[in-house]
DNA sequence: GTATTTACGAAACCCGAGTTGCGTAATGGG
DNA sequence: CCCATTACGCAACTCGGGTTTCGTAAATAC
């Protein structure tokens, strides 16, 4: 695996350091506040050295949430509304800790603060919207995986779209905080996997299952 | 209204010129390529004449968008699959519009464009922020009378909740573009009308209307 | 008229992202 | 040992967003 390569090896404690410095910038001063010479300078490293490992600010700004958010677990209870309603709350959760990045006093605006540089961020550069939609597409396949046993149980319609009940848990919180700027509470969440459960039709559509 | 004020009138040309330039440069090659420099350029117009208007690109970019759809009307035909299907299509238009800036080939890749860019903006600026979410909030009166019509005449549930479904709807869209890289086509948004509109679960919730 | 206020333009400037050039250090290959 | 190769640090550089300074133009107030 890790094949003898040619010439100098890299300095194995650089890639933590610098981390560890973006890190700490980052969340102390958000997107914005966070200057690569500083990271640099912080971590004790050139910023040619930088720059050889993260090609911009912004794939190293994106390591830093990825290595932040790495514990994705998705439990199967057998009660779709419990597990659908942690998995929306984990989301939410991970979007909050984002919003206050670089917010000295927690969360007293409506802003959403580095999220949506990080979207953009991605936005930016194909190799990083690559790398992040393998990522939530991971995330969504252990989700479908869930929904799927439900319908199989007949918890859910047979005609149940996992991909666009997915959409809807996971955009509604995204929206909020990214474009209306409101708060995402736990009635919030709770009202909402209500929604995508039950529908708001009064007339229910045709019943499928057994 | 027009109470006249104390100085030098400001040019009235300035605000249109600089606008149209702002708009074919951001049209043409996306919000990374759009630069005040060219803008005030292009306008005839010095930069710091620009920057007396417009304190920052953002400013500029979001006002340039903000003009370019001001058209947001929403109809009820009385029938609410129909309405909040042509809803659910203008929003995603709207996201393709910005997505295709600055893409010479149209929509080649998934990327979504300066759709991320604009989010930021208004994310990095408290003023900018405000009046997105305005426009925003706006929008959502005129749905949410929308909704509120259709639950009074029995269409949709009493319980149903007018905030969290339009979050469902807007928030697939913009999640989808944003977030998964995936395309938006007009089955998409009938799955997606569909299944907020009639749930996922098997055994529907009780039955409130009349 | 003169003073004040505001707008415009031109140029120089600051600052941070990202690059370039160069000298040097550490590895493996012959 | 010598060479090719890759990594590192340093300093100077380019580029675009944004600011500052200054001289000048056009309006109102007196």
């Amino acid at each position: 695996m890790a094949e003898a390569r040619r010439g100098r090896p890299r300095d194995s404690g650089v890639d933590e350091r610098v981390l560890r410095a973006a890190t700490e910038q980052l969340l102390a001063h958000g997107y914005g506040g966070l200057s690569t010479d500083a990271v640099a300078e912080r971590a004790g490293v050139a910023k040619t050295t930088l720059y050889r490992r993260w090609p911009t600010k912004d794939h190293l700004a994106v390591a830093v949430v990825a290595r932040l958010q790495n514990e994705d677990e998705i439990t199967d209870t057998g009660d779709i509304r419990r597990d659908l309603a942690a998995y929306v709350a984990k989301i939410a959760a991970a979007l909050d800790r984002m919003r206050r990045a670089g917010r000295p006093g927690g969360a007293r605006d409506r802003s959403s603060g580095s999220v949506g540089e990080l979207v953009a961020a991605a936005a930016r550069h194909d190799d990083i919207a690559d790398l992040e939609h393998r990522m939530y597409e991971r995330r969504n396949a252990l989700a479908h995986a869930l929904i799927d046993a439900a319908r199989a149980r007949g918890e859910l319609r047979a005609d149940t779209d996992p991909e666009v009940l997915l959409d809807q848990l996971a955009g509604a919180l995204y929206y909020r905080v990214l474009i209306t700027g409101r708060p995402i509470g736990s009635a919030y969440t709770t009202r909402l996997v209500a929604a995508a459960l039950d529908g708001a039709l009064a007339r229910p559509p045709r019943r499928s299952p057994s």
